[in-house]
Formats: structure tokens, sequence, C-alpha cells
DNA sequence: CCAACCGTAACACCGTTAGTTACATTAAGC
DNA sequence: GCTTAATGTAACTAACGGTGTTACGGTTGG
């Protein structure tokens, strides 16, 4: 694939987690709604937890749950949780520096690159997981099991 | 790597063209500003000669060249002769429909993506190659091969 | 004619991601 | 305490996409 999915399906758990009202939900049952395994579930949700959205108990009847109000979190923080610092290409970016357009081209890049990704950071901001939750509400009347 | 560099190179490859000026710049000579093979050049050139940017000429003393005026491309325009669509990591995102969440979770994230994505090429949209150019200009006083 | 150049196919290599198995650790409930 | 259910993480495989490379046919100026 041309882009990872961690991002969407981190989207995903959170939109489960806000689902199921606060219980704790094992990795099992999260991978059964994105059909996948639960090994998955558990590495992005490590991501999540280190981050301070989800909130984690081990044990016999443990599992995740959210760690903050649905107000409160917007897609931007799932976004910055989920995806690694975001290199646009400039890794494996290495021109000719002893020709003068190699030179400079890649202080000017990182520059529109910064700018291109706080105005796409902007839009993700302004989506909550509250808002999400909303749209998913004539759904789910109660918080049962898939 | 994270990303693929299309995108970087194709603009490294336009301002280049600019810094020489119209004249018909064969490949090998972009491919040295680059530090990366002619064939890598031609191909992503091959997009952006489709999109109407670049202006190619076949044959002994061929090459490339601008298809329009500097002020007239801004990086929105190369980023989307040189990207393909972007999927977001939606290409193997199939969420379990028999969930509630699953079922839905794809058109919400779906609009969400495109929204990030328009933020994006707003911001891509501001910067013209003439503003790159001149951004280069100190440093290209002539139009030299490097 | 020939030398230079484009266009593209074919291939190998490498890094990333998803998926999977396995196992140590932890904690609730009896 | 023992059992059971769960997390956390390492290790491995398979598949995929991107880059780099060689090769070669087509085209054109001199």
């Amino acid at each position: 694939m041309t882009g990872n999915s961690r991002f969407a399906v981190s989207v995903h758990i959170l939109a489960y987690l806000a689902y199921r009202q606060g219980a704790a939900v094992p990795s099992a049952e999260i991978a059964a709604s994105v059909d996948t395994n639960p090994v998955v579930i558990r590495r992005l949700l490590s991501g999540l937890v280190k981050a301070g959205l989800v909130h984690t108990q081990k044990g016999a009847s443990g599992g995740f749950s959210l760690a903050a109000p649905l107000d409160q979190i917007t897609l931007r923080d799932i976004y910055r949780a989920a995806e690694p610092a975001p290199t646009h290409g400039m890794a494996h970016f290495a021109p000719n520096t002893k020709c003068p357009v190699g030179a400079k081209i890649e202080a000017i890049l990182h520059t529109a690159f910064v700018k291109a990704q706080a105005g796409m950071e902007a839009e993700l901001a302004l989506v909550t997981l509250a808002s999400i939750h909303e749209q998913l509400r004539p759904v789910c009347p109660g918080s049962k099991k898939p």
C-alpha cells in the first residue's frame, strides 16, 4: 500500500471505545470490529496510551477505555499519536549540494512542507471524537458487542 | 522509507528547469542535480508532461523545459501531477461491516480525509514556482550547468 | 548516417507494514 | 492460592511500494 492505515485504524479504535461508553474493552473485541489481529490493535493502542488518550487496565476483565472526554479529543490528537514524524519523502532526498539548486532546494521544500502539514492538521483539529460519536449515534442505541 | 520522494524530487526538477531559463535540459543533467538515475527523472517527468507543466523535445539536443510561466505553476499543481490519488491508508482498511461502528466509520473517515487533504493543498497552492525561483535567485546569476 | 536523447519495460533490492505466533506478566474472582 | 483473562512485546513471515539500474526501441538535429 502507498500509505499506512495506522491513523484510520486508530480513529476506528477510539470511535469504538466511545461507542462502548467507558467500559474496559479487550483488544480482541476491537479487533473483531476492525477485522484484524488483536496484536495489531494493541500495538496501535500502545501509542494512544502514551499520548494520554486511552487508559489501560491489565489482568482479567481488563481492557482499554478512553482517558478524556469525547469533546477534548480531536482527529489531530489521534493523528499525532498514531503517525510517526512526517518526513514527506525528505528522508531519502539528498540532492547534489554542488549544484546551486540542489544546495538550497531542501530548505525551501522543508518550509513548504511544514505549512502544508499545518494546513492539514488544522482541518483535523476541527473534528472531535464527540462529533464522530454523534454521527455514529443513530446506529448504536445501547452499548452492545458486535 | 515512510513516504515517497516523488513530490520533493518533482519540485526539484521544476525548480531546476526554471533555473535553466527555458533551455532544453536533458534528463541526465537534472539527474546530476538531484543525484539519482536519469530514468528516475524521466519517469517523474512523464507525469509532469501529462499534467501540462513541462514540454518535452525528443531527439538529439532535445530535453525538457517548462510549459507555463513561473507564476502560473503552484506546488499544488506539482503535487497533483506527482502523487497518485491519496488513499490515506484507506486502501487496505476494510472493517467488519457487521459491527455498527465498522459499518459507518469508513464514510466518516473519508469525509475527514477529504477536508484534511483540501487544507493541505490550499497551503501548497499559495507557493508558486516563481517564488521558489526567487528564493534560488541570489545563488544563480547566469544559467550554468552544475 | 550518427550521435544524443526520450519513453518505457523489466528486474533486483530495500524498507515498511500487516499479520501471526509465542510467551512473560498482571490482576480479578472464585 | 489457583485459574482465567487479559496486556505488552519480541520475533518472524509475507506482501507491497519505491528506488535504482540495465536494456532497448523510437525520434530527431546536425
